[in-house]
DNA sequence: GTGAAAGCGCTAACAA
DNA sequence: TTGTTAGCGCTTTCAC
């Protein structure tokens, strides 16, 4: 069975392409085409199982309907929550998503956005790497519609919806301070993103203003990409190495996730023998025993917002890029004690 | 800056349009083009910073290097992973993926299908829902390249890789009885799926052979897409109506996380109180406390076995579908005890 | 009210 | 060795 074409439809009902696509397109009544005929079309189109192909009216209109959503890691639940908002709130306006996780791979995140830019996609929603900055100015000055999020960069004028991450880095961090913890360490992200920096600025800060001198040795980076057995290990190694740290933060979901399964192979016990908090919430962390105390990112909140701006970006090309930063939010669980001695 | 397009490369460069196009597509040598003009043409191109058009390349070529990705729900971890999996499989054969979930929504299912069908993929790899069964005999017929997974029709002649659902399940329902456990309950989905049919009647054959009667209060379904507070009630309502029930399972890993919240909630003790094994496997089982015991599907595999499948049938049309059933493991862990007393 | 025809950017059979 | 040309399926201007 041959794909059926709008020339098909036009032969069966006699009449030229050119009326059936006026019809086929809602324009009947605007080209005063009449009623008669029009149904007549409409009832071929459907008896022959039209389709319209899509490629031919995007390379005519020069529109796909298809937003790309560029993550760094689809299997990462973070990513892939926000993957399934973004893709429920463009359906709703009839838009279809392309996705890719770059892997904060830089080749890999370049080789994607070039082949985007083949496919003349409608908008872009990224999660940048450093590497394709270029690639996003050059985007933003063909007036692509353009929306980053989790990360940004600063002196570019291009929309954003991200997340104080300094803040939310901050307030767990205090939070263990009023607590009473002190020796506290971190784990983050070797890959020097505005999102991680933000998150370790937000730890030394905290300390920094409540007194407690800053220990390089407390601050371990894992490289992005490191096999999750050698991730958990070096994760391990840190902490044994540090007997004196009795706090814990985690700057991301899956680092928290290795950091937990560390601390169960070691046999230490949360939060007697050290406090942990992550950054991002999980089933995990909900359910765990006992339960993690997190920094919540509204990724719900992202997406929403994300797809709005790509909209009306699309709709109108000369708008003002928007950067929106929403406030995270710690959620109180039971990995921090309420009081310590030290 | 508006795009380049093939002619202004051929105006350039002061050839036709054609020669530009072999060169492009690596036909040089072959049209015996002199080396000259080649690199000529590629220099200029590249000083344009030339991108082909691919809808344009699709509308002629018939084919968009575009594989669709249909699954149940992007945010399940599971489907996730695999979305992955599938991901970096066909990146490395130069094909792209267009995702979209379903949400077991019959409408939703339909829709998405009827519009891949419009986009010219050129493959499909797909989670069926029951509502597009016909869709997919209709894209059979008119020989596209695609392969089901996760569930399938068995009566229909479509490549499949699936996993065996029912022994899964049995050897999980075994295990138990023999540490045991013979009030054991199963909470299902309430949605009529071949692969959740195939877990329950692992459970009642299991039963059945040890001779235990089935109890049909001790089979919970929950539908599908219902809030996750209210599937969690009703885990609750059915674990604390069934004070006998010393065991349950989980037929899939949400279904499995629902069950730890409510067990939480309700106080109840793993193993001591009631028993646990889930379907699937993931972070939260791994890390709980105590360990889940599960039932694993080789995601790894069932992604490279389906695009493997695809990839063959792209490349020959005429191949004879394949169905491939593969196994999954028991991880035992310690959610089930070791011998009861009763 | 309806149709002819051009053209979106690309490929490839055929011609020269 | 390179160019002419038709055409993929669709939209849309302009003409009748």
């Amino acid at each position: 069975m041959k794909n059926v074409s709008i020339k098909d439809i036009a032969q069966q009902a006699g009449v030229s392409t050119t009326t059936v696509s006026f019809v086929l397109n809602g324009k009947a009544k605007e080209k005063r085409i009449s009623e008669e005929l029009r149904n007549k079309i409409l009832k071929i189109a459907q008896k022959l199982n039209y389709k319209p192909n899509q490629l031919a009216r995007g390379l005519r209109t020069g529109s796909t309907n298809t937003v790309a959503l560029v993550v760094e890691d689809i299997s990462n639940i973070f990513f892939a929550s926000l993957a399934k908002i973004i893709e429920d709130e463009l359906d709703k306006f009839g838009y279809r998503l392309m996705y890719c996780s770059t892997e904060n791979n830089e080749k890999k995140a370049v080789g994607i956005m070039e082949m985007l830019m083949h496919r003349q996609i409608d908008g872009y929603i990224i999660t940048p790497t450093l590497g394709i900055k270029n690639l996003l100015e050059q985007l933003a000055t063909d007036n692509a519609s353009l929306v980053l999020i989790d990360r940004y960069f600063p002196d570019l004028p291009i929309s954003y919806v991200a997340v104080d991450n300094y803040s939310g880095s901050y307030e767990a961090i205090e939070y263990m301070l009023k607590k009473g913890y002190s020796n506290i360490g971190i784990v983050s992200m070797g890959y020097e993103q505005v999102q991680m920096e933000g998150r370790v600025k937000g730890y030394i800060d905290a300390l920094n203003d409540h007194k407690i001198p800053l220990q390089q040795n407390l601050i371990k980076k894992i490289p992005f990409g490191i096999p999750e057995s050698r991730a958990i290990e070096e994760i391990s190694e840190f902490i044994s190495s540090q007997p004196a740290m009795v706090a814990i933060f985690f700057t991301t979901n899956y680092l928290g996730t290795y950091g937990l399964e560390s601390l169960k192979n070691l046999g230490k016990i949360i939060p007697d023998d050290i406090a942990v908090i992550s950054f991002d919430d999980s089933d995990l962390f909900r359910l765990h025993t006992p339960s993690i105390t997190v920094v919540r990112q509204p990724f719900e909140e992202i997406g929403q917002k994300a797809v709005r701006i790509l909209l009306d970006q699309l709709v109108d090309k000369s708008r003002e890029p928007r950067q929106i930063t929403l406030k995270p939010s710690m959620i109180i669980r039971q990995s921090v004690m309420q009081t310590i001695e030290s």
